[in-house]
DNA sequence: GGGCTGACCTACT
DNA sequence: CAGTAGGCCAGCC
């Protein structure tokens, strides 16, 4: 039978929300990690834009740390004047980090920088 | 079922 | 450095 499972609700379709709000939430403070590499981190590589899918949809309940995930360019990526920039601005600037001509440096903060950092010392 | 959208990315010019 | 083009794919009409 094709069975209609009434509670039945394919948990894959939701699992993947799940890894990505995981992963974000392992993000330490002061640093941030980019949507392609939040992705990639979750198992789903080339999967940014579901990352910021995610994102919107992440419920508040869960104090995810959303302003730790930027875009690849190392800028935030919404419009400047909307309150939500300015708030992920803000809140980053809290954790100590430093904007330099409106981007943030991602190899001083990023993931990438951070693995080079280990690698290659100062 | 088809088409548009989007807190994106990479590569190229 | 800026701008363009193609790719990606889950949601939502």
């Amino acid at each position: 039978m094709t069975s209609k499972g009434p509670e039945k609700k394919s948990p894959d379709q939701q699992t993947w929300y799940r890894k990505v709000w995981k992963v974000v939430c392992e993000i330490p403070a002061g640093h941030v990690l980019t949507y392609g590499e939040v992705a990639r981190l979750s198992g789903m590589p080339r999967a940014a834009r579901r990352v910021s899918q995610a994102m919107r949809r992440a419920p508040r309940k869960l104090d995810l740390p959303w302003h730790r995930v930027i875009n690849a360019q190392g800028k935030i990526s919404f419009p400047e004047d909307s309150s939500d920039w300015r708030s992920q601005k803000e809140r980053l600037e809290a954790e100590g980090l430093v904007f330099l001509h409106g981007k943030i440096d991602l190899d001083r903060y990023g993931y990438r920088g951070a693995v080079d950092r280990l690698l290659w010392g100062e």
